[in-house]
DNA sequence: TCCCGTTCCTAGCAACGCTAGATTTATGGA
DNA sequence: TCCATAAATCTAGCGTTGCTAGGAACGGGA
């Protein structure tokens, strides 16, 4: 059977190989640029036996995106334990989730931009992603008065995504995103209106 | 002059009508599924007639997104001035943009979420996107407090994209949507953390 | 050494966005 | 009315994409 254990194991290698071939040219030049054809040809194998490996291109996405579930897990869990106090918990956790996404944009793009077969909102989805969603959960906790914590969170997530994306798509100019977050952040944690300093 | 002017008439029309022949495709079976060549046979012309009126396949879509700004901003209006009191019209717009973007994906994807060669946050972007901002902007503004109103308006405008497409990537469950929409507005006016009922 | 199953590559399909060049159509002057 | 010219339009094709069928090469067991 040890055969047949050091095919799996290299097996595995080669997909790994692939997913991060795929990641590395996508951050490079973003996924458009990314074809199988490409692809192959950087990890030094014909498109078949990419194709032996994932369905199609979608699902080579999709398994960079898992890989990038756990990267933005730790920080943000580094972002939200380093805060002193629940209030600069919500804005670290906040910024550090936009740090993310453009620091990483095609890999944020993997993860949440495409539409991709993955079980989201279930029990059923990737243990990564449920640890980010908690870590957010937990700075968005103190806060949430009598509100469903899920819920709320999920609110929470959905303005920084679209801070993200209108941002990456040009309806927004870059410049004060911070002042935004901050704006966000004093909504959510029912501080007095202000002028949305920049932290 | 009577000929030429009916030339460009006639050729405002089929504009018009490639426009149509586009969004009415991308409604009924996504934007995936506009090819240059299905567009050409819809409207009887080969490809090169489309390509003399747009300069490409995005070009296309950007047409489809200008026409649509007009349609949400119309919307956005009329659901605002229907509002009783400045709490209400903030519910009710933030509902009437969620309800838009529910109702014409395809559209609302041409117009947020495509890469488009548009100016957004400057005076030169289309006057009907600047009317639909400047009504979200009335609906926000007496919640704004000290704030700066354009801010928090791309603030507000963010929250909701997110939560649109969230929700249609499968990231977020179709349903209780309607709630976090009420937890959302709960934030911007400043009312205390409720459980966040379906209005 | 041979056999057989697995693994892999070559070559190709259909469809895409886009365009060059031929062809048809319309226009204005004899 | 007829023709030359210019404008409008189509046919056909290029290069690229995602994906796959079928044959070639490889390796392990007898």
């Amino acid at each position: 059977m040890s055969i047949q254990a050091r095919r799996e194991r290299e097996r595995a290698q080669r997909e790994e190989l692939i997913i991060t071939a795929a990641r590395e040219l996508a951050e490079a030049e973003g996924w458009e640029a990314v074809t199988v054809r490409r692809l192959a040809e950087r990890v030094e194998y014909s498109q078949p036996v990419l194709y032996s490996h994932f369905k199609g291109k979608d699902a080579i996405m999709t398994a960079v995106a898992l890989e990038g579930f756990a990267d933005l897990a730790a920080e943000l869990r580094a972002a939200r334990t380093a805060a002193p106090d629940p209030a600069g918990a919500l804005a670290r956790i906040g910024a550090a989730y936009l740090a993310f996404a453009d620091r990483r944009p095609a890999l944020y793009d993997a993860m949440f931009r495409q539409n991709v077969d993955l079980p989201f909102a279930t029990p059923q989805a990737p243990a990564a992603l449920h640890a980010g969603f908690d870590e957010l959960a937990e700075a968005v906790g103190p806060h949430a008065g009598g509100a469903d914590l899920g819920l709320l969170t999920e609110t929470f997530w959905a303005a920084l995504h679209g801070l993200v994306t209108l941002m990456r798509g040009g309806r927004l100019p870059r410049e004060h995103q911070d002042r935004r977050l901050a704006l966000l952040v004093a909504c959510f944690t029912r501080e007095p209106a202000g002028p949305g300093h920049s932290l």
